[in-house]
DNA sequence: AAAATCAATAACCAGGCAGTTATGAATTAT
DNA sequence: ATAATTCATAACTGCCTGGTTATTGATTTT
């Protein structure tokens, strides 16, 4: 399994790239506070962070009872350099395809 | 629905990934030839052929009986913008809190 | 004209997944 | 000690989705 492949699947559900986002942008939250905007039960927010977490998206830290989670933003790294990738290949056809036209205008 | 929802949605999937980047490697091609290494029957690609073009990621080209798909580079655009977006809330929290050290440090 | 090819659609099926409620384990508060 | 809080896990459910085969429409080929 290619290492975005997890990276893609994690970030397809709406509800789980929410709370996601609300790590990245508002910085470490406890599984209560991320429950409170998610729209879903708490089974199910954690269920949502457990996945997140097998993709290497955020971390946990346990601190008594609760559990507080943040972005491990550096795990987006396979889906830029995947992205620079296929814009890579579209770049060298592209210049291919100029190359060959340069060539024909001859 | 989010922009890059679809997007997400659509390269989740490793068969209909792995067309696309196809597409992006080497081009147009036909249905039938997306179809000999997609390792899934006919009916499978064109449907994934399906959700692609609804995303926007590919656009197809009749030709007498045969499809051509190519790949819509400018289409990932939103999912470059949204890794930019989290990385950006990720430095401006990072950015807020090396402010407030240095305020204490005095 | 008849046969063959190509791709899309229809109809169906199985597995996975996101959600639920119920419960348990651990910690904190009374 | 007891009660309350916090989160994770278990068990279950319904739907969505990716796959299949069969078929049709459209185009070429013979």
């Amino acid at each position: 399994m290619a290492p975005h492949d997890m990276l893609f699947r994690s970030l397809a559900d709406p509800t789980r790239r929410a709370i996601f986002e609300r790590l990245c942008r508002d910085g470490e939250q406890t599984v209560g506070a991320l429950t409170l905007e998610a729209g879903v039960s708490q089974p199910a927010v954690s269920k949502h962070l457990g996945v997140l977490k097998e993709a290497g998206l955020v971390r946990d830290r346990h601190e008594g009872r609760q559990t507080h989670y943040s972005a491990q933003i550096g795990a987006l790294a396979p889906l830029v350099d995947w992205t620079s990738q296929m814009a890579g290949f579209w770049q060298n056809r592209f210049d291919r395809l100029e190359d060959l036209l340069r060539r024909m205008d001859q």
